[in-house]
RNA sequence: GGCGGGUUACCCAAGCGGCCAAAGGGAUCUGACUGUAAAUCAGCUGGCCUAGCCUUCGGGGGUUCGAAUCCCUCACCCGCCA
């Protein structure tokens, strides 16, 4: 920590925070001129956020913590509309569904970023507070007349979408409406700037020239990189292709901070600059423990534990740790005590079978929910990825016995390297 | 409104009366090597009571011994013309 405050940009540049912005100068004295008011928009495309929403919720928590405001902006119009995507026309989704996700996501939300009464408590807007009453024709006459249709078709996902599969008015007018909120925004809390991922540059854009046309005002955009892993897939993305949620409900404590875990070595350090808030220092030496002994895997501990601890808490992060140290360690699970066992098999995915009615291996994948189907199951042991409290089964007919369950409860059942989960045995 | 093209498994994409549970590629999954990493190589990938059976090629109906393949119809998408 230093004792004279880093330049905010200075800090988000170093942690390559920053894609591209607009007059950069001018936002750099603004910013340094005293408190701004910045927002991000976030659209309920699902009951959840998920682990890329990261990225720019931290980002507003770093120039909260610099002084300035920030305005989170949820989507209950323009979730209704739909971001175009580069492929693809979206599926409407009702008003009551955009209404019910929006109180899930807002919960969320208030959790990650400071709300309080303070100069630099943030503030949580809804646009369809403006977009409710606003009629077409006034859309069309205040704000439409304000684009340039040679503009709008020359945008990257326009010219795209119209070359392939087409591409709906509704959505073609979501730029507009994203500009609007700036202006609004503008107008009941002076915002200046609008941070966003480096997809949304186009809409920025849209809303900067928009307010400067409107109210004269020089108002900033900023992007943040699009973080992706190894396979350019967007973070959040699980290997399985299904997103990493916070929701607890959706994805498990455990699940997440196993995500985390297997953070390949060529990304650790970026994700750790992006998306925990340890210093530079810390930063750099743990860029030289990867570097010398990765297979500590120092990094991706660090960050698995930072990011559960900021979306879960501190004692979840105990929790899930040390049921991943028990499972993940050299230990025979045998030697683990009763309570300790109990409460590894708390935070790991779980089923139950009956001994009674004689399950083979099959049906404890099954049960344990590490496979989807009993040819599944086969092709696993048939794999060679299938065991039994560490023990390979490569006989699909094979068949666990009383004493094979942990303190006569539990067996753990295994797929692979790292899929793990319990069996409760009756 | 007219004419033409299209809709195939998670995605892209071949097939155009039987040898099609459906080529090929991508992705996932598993194995080897490792470090719960990457890269590489290999295998697998609809379901089930697995020498067999069931469901699947946009929806519905028909022709045929037999259809993803032919016909009718509906829906949606793309293009050209008006």
């Amino acid at each position: 920590m230093s004792v004279v405050s880093e330049h905010i940009l200075d800090e988000l540049s170093w942690r390559g925070l920053i894609t591209q912005s607009t007059d950069r100068q001018a936002l750099h004295a603004d910013l340094a001129s005293g408190p701004v008011t910045l927002y991000a928009g976030f659209d309920p495309t699902a009951e959840s956020l998920h682990a890329g929403h990261l990225v720019q919720l931290l980002t507003l928590t770093r120039f909260q913590r610099a002084g300035h405001r920030p305005v989170l902006l949820a989507g209950g119009a323009t979730g209704q509309i739909g971001d175009p995507r580069e492929v693809g026309e979206r599926s409407l989704v009702s008003a009551d569904v955009v209404a019910e996700r929006l109180a899930s996501i807002g919960v969320q939300l208030e959790k990650l970023v400071t709300f309080d009464d303070s100069p630099t408590g943030a503030v949580l807007e809804n646009n369809l507070n403006w977009f409710r009453d606003l009629g077409s024709l006034d859309f069309l006459r205040d704000v439409g007349k304000h684009f340039s249709m040679n503009v709008l078709l020359a945008r990257d996902t326009v010219r795209r979408r119209l070359a392939s599969d087409g591409m709906s008015y509704t959505e073609f007018s979501y730029l507009l409406l994203q500009s609007y909120d700036y202006l609004q925004l503008y107008r009941r809390y002076g915002t200046k700037l609008q941070v966003g991922g480096s997809d949304q540059w186009g809409n920025i854009v849209g809303g900067v020239e928009y307010v400067r046309k409107v109210d004269g005002a020089a108002v900033h955009g900023l992007t943040t990189p699009l973080v992706t892993d190894a396979e350019g897939q967007k973070l959040g993305k699980s290997t399985g292709g299904g997103n990493v949620w916070l929701d607890p409900e959706l994805t498990s404590p455990y699940a997440w901070y196993q995500y985390f875990v297997n953070t390949p070595d060529s990304h650790v350090i970026d994700y750790l600059k992006m998306l925990t808030f340890l210093s530079r220092e810390e930063i750099s030496e743990y860029e030289q423990l990867t570097a010398d002994k990765p297979q500590l895997r120092a990094a991706q501990r660090r960050l698995a534990e930072e990011l559960t601890t900021l979306v879960h808490g501190a004692e979840q992060t105990r929790k899930v740790t040390a049921a991943s140290n028990a499972l993940f360690g050299k230990g025979d699970f045998a030697e683990l005590d009763a309570r300790t066992l109990d409460a590894v098999m708390a935070e790991v995915p779980t089923g139950e079978v009956r001994l009674a009615e004689e399950p083979s291996i099959v049906e404890l994948l099954l049960a344990a929910g590490l496979v989807q189907s009993k040819g599944a199951a086969r092709r696993t042991v048939a794999d060679g990825g299938a065991y039994v409290n560490n023990v390979k089964v490569t006989d699909d007919t094979w068949q666990p016995g009383s004493t094979d369950a942990l303190h006569g409860r539990w067996l753990v059942v295994r797929k692979g390297k790292r899929n793990l989960a319990g069996v409760q045995v009756r």
